[in-house]
DNA sequence: GACATTGGTTTGCATTACCAATCAAACTCA
DNA sequence: TGAGTTTGATTGGTAATGCAAACCAATGTC
């Protein structure tokens, strides 16, 4: 099937942009000395508590990849690892005062550093940019795995 | 200065999309034994010509980061390295055949992979969706890039 | 011509990521 | 109940990515 033009440029589009941001993610990261995805696993436990094999197949990480990467985050302090009490095989990742604190930081930076961007469109077409972006974006989640403890 | 509603649903939409964005490239590329940089570092090459220094301030990294990533890209006959006839210190990168072949079955896997995104927009709206991106990708480089301050 | 600058590579180190192997807890079902 | 399987997580090994510092060669500048 030949691709139409529009869907052309809406794809360069899609991929520009998603550079665009990642590069101000890896940026904002490294100043704080995290990578994209520490950036990402704060972004995820600041509002939720998972399993460590849940978060690494939400973020499409080797279960062995992402103990690294906690213990990392825990050495640090940001997170911590809590033994589920359902089932005791399963350890449970949460976030620490001070990685939400730095979480919170990191998101005001992120706003700050791509406002020169969203600040080219006008209230209005923001709105309606988000709007188009809405059914592009897959089901963020198969819903609450379950309804978890809610901080 | 308080961010207004629109802003923020609109960089947490930018964000989202540019996650999921990033996660078909990374797939995508993992299936051809490419990293997220080194196909970035194709679709570059692929109608320019840059010297090591300028693709390394281009993409943000450091130039011994390059020379590593070339070598292997060079080792596997999709990228070449060669002397620069203005300047005998400088090695231009060029694509092979091999290279470009590469490069265009990956775009077409790119394509393929979020057409069910795309698709989930009509023809309209995505040229709007397009249209509106836009004004907030950065001026893409233009054949003279400042050395911004990148690091 | 001496000296600084620029362009690339090399070396060393931490991180990220995968896979395979391992261990403990939980589940199955005969 | 108890043997065997599955599941959750960690460990160890390897490769790739990325930075910084040291280095060499070509250029530029006085």
């Amino acid at each position: 099937m030949a691709p139409d033009d529009s869907e052309e440029a809406l794809i360069d589009g899609l991929v520009r942009s998603a550079f665009q941001v990642m590069s101000v993610l890896t940026r904002i990261g490294a100043e704080h000395d995290l990578s994209l995805t520490q950036l990402r696993v704060l972004g995820i436990v600041r509002d939720r508590r998972p399993r460590m094999s849940d978060l690494a197949a939400f973020l499409g990480l080797d279960k062995s990849t992402l103990s690294g990467l906690i213990d990392r985050a825990e050495r640090r302090g940001l997170l911590a690892r809590h033994a589920s009490p359902e089932d005791k095989r399963a350890v449970v990742v949460l976030i620490t005062d001070a990685g939400r604190d730095l979480t919170q930081r990191l998101y005001e930076e992120v706003r700050e550093a791509l406002a020169p961007a969203t600040g080219r469109l006008d209230a209005q077409q923001r709105q309606q940019l988000a709007h188009l972006l809405e059914p592009v974006l897959t089901p963020p989640l198969p819903a609450a795995p379950r309804p978890a403890t809610r901080r």
